[in-house]
DNA sequence: AGGACGGCGTTTTTT
DNA sequence: ACGCCGTCCT
């Protein structure tokens, strides 16, 4: 093959990063500094220059839609080889592997994939069995410190002494030891423990280890400023023989140690592999040279960083970042909403637009005026498909015909739709399954057999022998088949069928679109392992529509502009982080917030409120001092159109850049507590929706004179619904809520 | 088996 | 302030 173009299209250190095969190397790519293309060209070239077949290439990302990505773009390039590569997620490649060697650690090869729905539910359930007080000993509190654990590769014997102490008067290790013990009986595994197990797998038989060491002659990691300690440990084993380990990842952007995340995995690199080659990534394709500047400035306050700098050859400087300080929230949103209609009269697409927050619950404000504005918005991140209850509910059923050790799913569905199994009869298979070692199945077939009253005989028997009938079709009808005989059989459909609430068709909706989705698989396993892996909100919807997500969210994504608000003390950096983590903690903010910053090709609009309402209480808040850390000449002050400067929110802004400087150090709590109330209005605003309504007498229509609290006297142009076109007098075109609005004189 | 009431928590989230 | 979850009562 010729010498490929997709190889010309790298800068120099890219294309150091991609022809530096052999040995340990670590690519720092700063944002926007093309990262996937470094991988996916490094992969196209591993290949071209036959220096490895597609099955012994590893490459390992951190999310499904990452996988997808790198996968078409590698396909792009090597077209069918691609389908040979081993691509996928740590937890998809783990699953892998499990399931070629699932006795090698006590578990059979159909092993189910537990949610954090059903690993809570176990936790619950030994919880009860401790009898331990769920109020003083949350259930979450003990999986998370159980999921910890497993972040960092510790198998119960492995929990340092001081550690296995901590829940519950010291029974937290025994509560892991049963937690495990509870996963192998019912044939199944969590998240952790499928790196957990493969790492177990590896070091108690050195000759699978050396199966796959031999198998996966390079190997490929992204996003690795993420990887936690197991997942560290599974890639040096797996690298030990060849050592050639190529990680790419960004210090600057770790933001997930709440997860077990272990920024030092990245910082260690060298230490870790001796020799290793470390190539920086620092031209920056993506961002204005001003926003790049202040991300730049603001990520320097950080300590312990490899250390990147950044730079652009694009063209003009651009914006400089935009800075706005707002009373509250809500004329936030107002004046976002403003901008973003703004910038749509300019022919900007709202697609392009981000606006991006710490917390999830700063959508809200966002929502409503949008929803006043008539702006269409998209909040990204939401409920997935597969966390709703009827898909739940519909998976327990094809878990369980699958297999029939499946307590949980058991658990799930012998009373939905109601077959009037209540607390007592659980409890008595409970009984039976313990005190005769078999699972809940077998223990409702001798449970009817035997000392079952007649009622729940005949619904708990009759629920047995349509399980058994469902297995034995699974021998003759297609999985699609199977699913659309017992969604109906078991009466689901019906049950949601009969239901009147307005959610009901929207759940038949969902269910239909899981038994189409089914089609898409070979079998029954094979779907089973895509939901238990793979069930990622595959229904993006499209359209043109302003993106509201979390900051976390964003991250690896891109919008020409970029809207971050709320950056006050106390909500970004949050408190809670500071509270927790300390500096570090305020250094993971603080990368939170360069990842915001860096998403943004062209305009980046940070703003903060004087005043916010936090757990009902209206606070006075400080502006962030990520604010002060940003060079001041990358930075402007966004005046108000027709609106004088107001000082009242700038002088906070201001004392805090001057008395900043000394006191970083101090995490103190800020903001007094005012009277819970909401502050005084600057000036006005939306009537309250309620007296508004009252006062309302019939619609508006086009020619009325009407007036706005914040937009004064306008005319009525189109009327839709309630929503109205207005020609204001001052403020221009706008679309409001009738609510919003009074008949002028 | 379902509704009313009280208490607690309230950042980020993938697999 | 509010919503969710768990418990208790009917």
């Amino acid at each position: 093959m010729s010498f490929p173009e997709w190889l010309s299209r790298l800068n120099e250190a890219q294309r150091r990063a991609v022809e530096t095969t052999d040995g340990p190397v670590l690519v720092l790519a700063g944002a926007g500094t093309g990262k996937t293309r470094v991988l996916t060209t490094r992969l196209a070239y591993l290949l071209w220059r036959r220096l490895a077949y597609p099955s012994q290439l590893l490459a390992v990302t951190f999310t499904n839609k990452a996988a997808r990505e790198m996968k078409e773009r590698v396909e792009a390039m090597v077209g069918e080889a691609a389908d040979g590569i081993w691509l996928g997620t740590f937890h998809s490649i783990a699953a892998r592997i499990l399931r070629r060697h699932a006795e090698a650690v006590g578990l059979r090869p159909d092993f189910t994939i537990l949610d954090a729905d059903d690993q809570l539910r176990l936790v619950k359930q030994l919880l009860l069995a401790e009898r331990l007080d769920e109020k003083r000993w949350p259930a979450r509190a003990l999986l998370a410190l159980i999921q910890r654990w497993k972040d960092r590769g510790l198998l119960p014997e492995k929990v340092p002494q001081e550690e296995a102490r901590e829940f519950a008067g010291g029974r937290a290790l025994q509560l892991y030891r049963d937690y495990q013990a509870r996963l192998q009986t019912v044939n199944a595994v969590d998240f952790g423990d499928l790196t957990l197990h493969n790492i177990t797998l590896f070091t108690t038989r050195p000759d699978i280890l050396a199966e796959w060491q031999r198998r996966f002659r390079y190997i490929l990691v992204d996003e690795y400023q993420d990887t936690n300690v197991s997942q560290y440990l599974w890639l040096r084993l797996l690298a030990q023989a060849h050592r050639n380990l190529c990680c790419v990842g960004d210090d600057d952007q770790s933001v997930y140690s709440w997860r077990g995340a272990e920024i030092e995995n990245i910082l260690r690199f060298e230490k870790d592999f001796p020799g290793a080659a470390v190539i920086r990534l620092e031209e920056n394709y993506r961002s204005t040279p001003h926003i790049l500047a202040a991300a730049s400035g603001l990520i320097a306050h950080n300590r312990g960083r490899l250390g990147k700098t950044l730079f652009t050859t694009g063209g003009e400087a651009g914006d400089k970042v935009m800075l706005r300080g707002v009373w509250d929230a809500e004329e936030e949103a107002r004046w976002v909403g403003d901008e973003i209609e703004a910038l749509q009269r300019e022919g900007h697409a709202l697609s392009e637009i981000a606006i991006l927050v710490r917390a999830g619950f700063q959508t809200r404000e966002f929502e409503e005026r949008f929803i006043t504005l008539g702006l269409p918005y998209r909040v990204v991140g939401g409920p997935r498909f597969y966390e709703r209850q009827e898909i739940r509910d519909a998976l327990a059923y094809l878990r369980l015909v699958h297999q029939p050790a499946d307590d949980l799913a058991f658990e799930r569905i012998v009373n939905v739709p109601k077959r009037g199994i209540g607390n007592a009869t659980m409890q008595a298979l409970h009984e039976i399954g313990r005190r005769e070692r078999v699972p809940l199945t077998e223990a409702a077939r001798r449970y009817v057999e035997g000392e079952a009253k007649p009622a729940v005989r005949k619904t708990l028997g009759g629920f047995l022998e349509d399980l058994r009938r469902w297995r034995a079709e699974a021998e003759r009808l297609s999985h699609v088949e199977l699913a659309k005989t017992i969604l109906d059989e078991s009466g689901y459909t019906a049950m949601w069928q009969a239901d009147k609430s307005a959610e009901a068709p929207g759940r038949l909706e969902n269910l239909k679109e899981l038994v189409a989705a089914m089609g898409e698989f070979e079998n029954l396993a094979g779907f089973l392992e895509h939901v238990g892996l793979v069930m990622d909100n595959a229904t993006e919807r499209a359209g043109d529509m302003v993106n509201l997500m979390t900051l976390h969210a964003a991250k690896g994504l891109e919008f020409e502009t970029v809207f971050l608000p709320g950056w006050e003390e106390g909500l970004f950096p949050s408190q809670r982080s500071m509270d927790e983590n300390g500096v570090k903690g305020l250094e993971e903010e603080r990368r939170l917030a360069y990842v915001g910053l860096t998403r943004a090709r062209r305009r980046a609009v940070v703003s903060y409120a004087a005043n916010r309402r936090i757990h009902g209480n209206w606070q006075s808040t400080i502006p962030s001092r990520f604010i002060a850390e940003l060079p001041e000449a990358h930075v402007e002050i966004a005046a108000e159109p027709g609106l004088s400067p107001r000082a009242e929110y700038l002088r906070p802004l201001h004392d805090w850049t001057i008395a900043g400087a000394g006191s970083r150090a101090e995490f103190g709590r800020v903001g007094a507590t005012l009277a819970s109330r909401p502050p005084p209005t600057i000036e006005g605003r939306g009537v309250p929706m309620r007296e508004a309504e009252l006062r309302r007498v019939g619609g508006f229509s086009p020619g009325d004179r009407v007036f706005h609290q914040k937009f004064g006297y306008g005319t009525v142009r189109g009327v839709e619904d309630n929503k109205l076109d207005i020609s204001f007098d001052k403020a221009g075109e706008k679309k409001v809520m009738d609510a919003f609005v009074e008949r002028a004189g």
